[in-house]
DNA sequence: GATTTTTGTTCGTATATCGCACAAAGCGTG
DNA sequence: CACGCTTTGTGCGATATACGAACAAAAATC
């Protein structure tokens, strides 16, 4: 790829775009600025283009994200066959074991939900298609690890954050890379209120004909009222059925 | 705003994005450039650069989204305060109704999900933070739309595709006006299998501290279990009061 | 209320992007 | 395998964008 095929002005709106979170809901030029290291008078203009496209809302100081730029996001969701294949089979899964059932993809360090059929909550944070969460401390995170080479597995667990949540997180390389050990062995993953007090879950791989894993899928459940083991034997089959009926599906 | 203030390219990349869809989930440059409008010289670059910072696939001969476009919707989910706060509020509406309630917010003639707790699927279409519906022939829409001035929710409605999608289907325009003058007057919208058959739903408005209506927030029902009426006298009221509690925590 | 600091906007210029035209590479078809 | 036909890649002049600094306008501080 040459100089000349990388447009700078779209890469740095892309930039200003994910600027905004939680802790930036609302931010001026400057603000801008000084998150993404672009130029103020760079920054505005995105910020100005943004606004005039509608993307963004502007009331003479600071600018904020509007709804159309859910547009962006949902065009992976309705474009991409898999979350679309994937969800009826989380219901069912969802309904079966009377739980919270999800799907991901890898996205750097982090899984990427793609989709999902809640039950009823049971983690403080509200998960949907697009949330993010650490794949080091997740259980479907480590099922997507465990099936990479060693060595990659290893660079992304180094490039994490891997602060402990809880007592009970795996925060060192080494007993990190001991689980996906287990992981690819087993052939499933299970956490035991590593990401939160009170949240249990367990993950399968799912994989393409090829027997490339693409997804993971997972079950959470509440630590007091499901152990580790009754996860194991009640759940684990189901979802196991649960993939074995999606394979044929998957290219 | 100034000619200079635009940065073209910018929303050229925005809309490279936007031209993947269900219908179109791999698309070459050529396609690209065809459903753009976009020189095939521009559109290439905008792939090339999609692809380099990770937002889009390339295989060589065709491009897909990745899963890091969902970063850019994620960002005004988690920035704006809005879908966080009803959130909760939600939940508990679905469990003191035992159906699935949502809040939406108006985009052009669309609605657009910005939270939701489903309890059991009851529509064909899986609904998310992020998905859409045409405004003309939902509930919230009706809603957000009753909130308006007249002209304003005229053109809107001039500028939607109003198909009758059921016999029940309100289409014209002089009836969709009625309706939302009804709509106005009774403070909710109910929607009776006009969007898909065996759904029927109840919408109300959220307004702000100045009255102004910033959302709308639904319950949805199978229609043949629950009819009109009784959505009118058990969920309106559990709705409305859900409405109040959130009122004084909206600016 | 003056001064300092911060923020937003404008402007000329260096530079990168755009769109066109052309070249190259696939891709079926006969 | 040569032939159109379609799609993709590239070079170049014209043009639009980004940069940095200077200027203007608010806030903030004293």
């Amino acid at each position: 790829m040459r100089e000349t095929d990388f447009i700078s002005g779209f890469a740095k709106g892309l930039s200003v775009i994910e600027a905004f979170d939680a802790a930036n809901p609302r931010l001026s030029i400057t603000d801008i600025s000084r998150i993404t290291g672009l130029e103020r008078a760079t920054a505005r203009r995105c910020l100005l283009t943004l606004a005039q496209l509608g993307y963004a809302d502007y009331d003479g100081k600071f600018f904020s994200l509007s709804p159309r730029i859910l547009r962006l996001g949902h065009s992976y969701l309705t474009a991409t066959p898999l979350p679309r294949l994937l969800q009826p089979f989380l219901d069912q899964l969802s309904e079966k074991t009377g739980e919270s059932a999800s799907a991901s993809v890898l996205d750097g360090n982090e899984i990427v939900y793609i989709a999902r059929a809640s039950h009823k909550r049971v983690m403080s944070i509200n998960l949907n298609p697009g949330s993010r969460l650490p794949a080091y401390c997740s259980s479907m995170g480590r099922v997507l690890l465990a099936a990479m080479n060693d060595g990659d597995a290893k660079s992304i667990l180094e490039s994490s954050n891997r602060k402990a949540n809880t007592p009970n997180t795996k925060t060192t390389i080494a007993e990190l890379m001991a689980e996906l050990q287990l992981i690819s062995e087993q052939g499933y993953a299970v956490i035991d209120q590593e990401l939160e007090i009170g949240l249990c879950s367990i993950a399968i791989p799912v994989r393409n004909m090829r027997g490339t894993t693409i997804a993971a899928l997972n079950v959470g459940a509440q630590a007091p009222r499901v152990t580790v083991d009754e996860m194991v034997t009640t759940y684990l089959p189901v979802m196991q059925s649960t993939r074995d009926t999606l394979a044929g599906l998957l290219v």
